[in-house]
DNA sequence: CGGTGTGAAAGTTTTCACAGCG
DNA sequence: CGCTGTGAAAACTTTCACACCG
């Protein structure tokens, strides 16, 4: 689709030797959001100045942070949309598609199972697990429900990179022992706990009541302005 | 509980003279979970070096974070477990109980509702609104389902100071727009959009597609460590 | 012009290292 | 002795400012 492109833009080119800070990769998250939308809404091009007063960020975060993985506007112009989203999904990995397990199928995991924005990024649940032997055998909103023990099965016939957890705090890093053992990369944790993983295992925690204390505090202290991007988090 | 207290320590002594960081305080939140992990298995004391080891962060970071409140230490022996959560939560607001609203009671906002994560951490979900007339109305989770109409007149009855925004992407701005005209000072936003809010409201930005995107990178480019601490969200 | 890409400066956060205390 | 609290140094991130491009 893009051809007279300046001067490089082709995946494969970034100079991602150096680490990039992982502020700068959260908030690439959000400038893709952006630019989804905008494209979404018929807009073909975009300037750093634009795109920065959208998110609240300055024309030079855009650039700094765009400049870690390469070089991707036009002077004069800005960037193009199209061009830039594909670009960053390269980037973030959401151009090939991810398959992933849930582990835990209560109310919160039942209704992770039934949202569509993890679709919309190339991400697929394609099994989810329950230690309640109850649980096990039902249909949750297409998903037969499986016991913990198959899980080293399912993550590798499936080709599974990505798991979260659902479950509750007691029990979240016993899960998270065998979704490593399985062989998981990463773990999104939704378990109030913070989880003793080793090195080569990814994890973004997500703790709801952690989100709400935030903004108590924000709120009490009058605080000018509590958080900007959309980081990650626990251990 | 508390008597024979060394330097400092009682709330109100807060030097919070100058702004804290952010991340201080999303590290706040973390301390605090695990303090509260600990307290509840029976341990008095703990140095910051434990502390840190367990959330994956220095000693000196975890000295340097409390410093920013105030003296709670004992040398020679670290902190005590019960001292140190009473003023975590003084600090960050949730020693007193906070009302808040949902809006939006899809798949996601019911189990929300359900989350026993909130009431432990003192916030109490008081109400719940929907813009479909079907579901006003029913009960959900022991509420009764508002029309948005209904928002500024429970917000003002019910002393609210928070809001959940758990609507479609489309329909979270004006949402937003009417938490923050009822009179809401803080919002978490699990709709995968940035609002634009007046700086005077706090606000919290959730998208759980981007956490398994940021997983996604983390993965993909062999980062060394994606994220440590839980921080928060957007604009 | 309007806008990118980028060194250099400014500002912020983390780590170091050590005096002081019980 | 073990551990806190804290200045000072190091590391990192953001902002500035400007050369250069179409």
């Amino acid at each position: 689709m893009a051809e007279s492109r300046p001067q490089s833009l082709h995946p494969g080119d970034q100079p991602s030797d150096a680490s990039v800070p992982k502020v700068v990769v959260s908030r690439l998250s959000l400038y893709l959001r952006e630019l989804q939308r905008l494209e979404a809404a018929g807009q073909q091009t975009i300037s750093s100045g634009q795109l920065g007063t959208l998110l609240g960020f300055s024309d030079a975060q855009v650039r700094k942070d765009l400049g870690f993985f390469g070089q991707f506007g036009y002077p004069g112009v800005g960037y193009r949309c199209d061009e830039l989203i594909r670009a960053m999904r390269d980037i973030l990995g959401t151009n090939q598609s991810w398959n992933v397990v849930m582990v835990g199928v209560g109310n919160l995991g039942q209704a992770l199972l039934g949202y569509r924005g993890f679709g919309r990024q190339n991400f697929t649940i394609v099994a989810a697990f329950d230690a309640d032997p109850a649980k096990v055998g039902q249909m949750v909103r297409g998903l037969m429900v499986q016991p913990l023990e198959q899980l080293s099965e399912t993550v590798r016939e499936q080709h599974v990179r990505l798991g979260m957890i659902v479950v509750p705090a007691e029990r979240a890093q016993e899960v998270a022992d065998r979704l490593v053992a399985a062989g998981v990369e990463g773990i999104v944790n939704f378990a109030p706990v913070t989880l003793n993983l080793p090195p080569h295992v990814q994890n973004v925690g997500v703790d709801l009541a952690i989100e709400l204390e935030q903004l108590s505090f924000a709120v009490t202290s009058k605080l000018v302005k509590l958080a900007e991007p959309s980081p990650s988090p626990a251990e």
